[in-house]
DNA sequence: GACGCGTGGAG
DNA sequence: TCTCCAAGCGT
């Protein structure tokens, strides 16, 4: 199974700048942070620009916040863009401005969780981790527990089975996990499948079975999005992005109709460190609003 | 453990 | 059109 997942990645491998020879640690850290929750065809250009304004975590502490906004872009999610600033402040304060490859530094700097530290520990340093994100528990539930998809919420059962497959020698844990997240990435995928093409499809419990349809109950489904305070979030954030002075309050009031939900948002978006209130010069004025400094 | 958090492309 | 989904994290 490792074996030739190992195999079909050395020739199906996606040339990706996070995976060049002259990557560093930083700019895998970078892409990771990029790639939770965004496709790799929208972080590859926003990534080049990024690593060229920032090579190094030094770089982005010293930048201004609203660059690194405008910088993001529209990745989505903004709060990533603000955790990965103050993740490299806390590289330069507790690291001497190197990315640290032992799991529990990792796990302890701001927007890094369980899979981000294992994927730099591996991906950057070539260390042995568990590396255990959405394309590798598919695989793994297809394959080994042949069920369509995994369980909404990872478990314990889960952990201890990708951790009894990962390899014992540092090199070879590195490249499976780099190889089995690209056969979810690009052959086991979550919508059609590509059994046909598959190097473990003999060995797939899922396709043993006929492809059976998901059978967990109770699926989450997804939350609508019209109407959302994600979707007022959004706006405000995309209208701050784009302009070149503070916007006054009336301005953002264009951008949505219902004025209770446009405050809660603003106000969100205030205590999230992602917008910046400027108070009015006199009392008949109304505040503006930018990108934090 | 469940929720909230952006965005845009594909089926 | 609408639904689903894309290398999760923090609370």
């Amino acid at each position: 199974m490792v074996e030739r997942v190992v195999a079909w990645f050395e020739e199906s491998a996606r040339d990706l700048p996070w995976r060049a020879a002259d990557r560093s640690p930083w700019g895998v850290l970078v892409s990771e942070v990029m790639l939770q929750q965004t496709p790799v065809v929208r972080v590859e250009p926003a990534w080049r620009a990024w690593m060229a304004a920032w090579p190094t975590p030094a770089d982005l502490a010293a930048a201004s916040t609203a660059d690194v906004l405008r910088a993001w872009d529209r990745l989505g999610y903004p709060r990533r863009a603000l955790r990965l600033q103050e993740c490299a402040r806390a590289i330069v304060a507790r690291h001497g401005g190197r990315v640290p490859d032992d799991e529990e530094a990792l796990l302890a700097l701001p927007g890094i969780g369980a899979y981000t530290a294992a994927a730099v520990r591996a991906f950057a340093f070539g260390r042995r981790s568990v590396v255990l994100d959405t394309n590798v528990r598919r695989v793994l539930a297809r394959v080994v527990a042949g069920a369509a998809l995994p369980a909404p919420s990872l478990t314990a059962g889960e952990v201890r089975d990708a951790a009894a497959l990962v390899p014992a020698d540092d090199v070879a844990a590195a490249r499976w996990a780099a190889a089995s997240m690209e056969l979810g990435a690009l052959v086991c995928t979550a919508r059609s499948p590509r059994c046909e093409v598959c190097p473990v499809a003999s060995s797939c419990a899922w396709l043993a079975r006929g492809r059976p349809a998901d059978d967990h109950p109770g699926r989450r489904r997804t939350q609508a999005w019209a109407g959302t305070d994600r979707q007022v979030r959004g706006r405000i954030m995309a209208l701050l992005r784009d302009a070149l002075h503070p916007v006054p309050l009336h301005a953002v009031d264009a951008v949505w109709p219902d004025a209770a939900q446009r405050t809660r948002c603003l106000e969100s978006l205030e205590a999230d460190g992602l917008v910046t209130r400027v108070p009015p010069a006199s009392i008949d004025d109304e505040p503006t609003f930018t990108l934090p400094a």
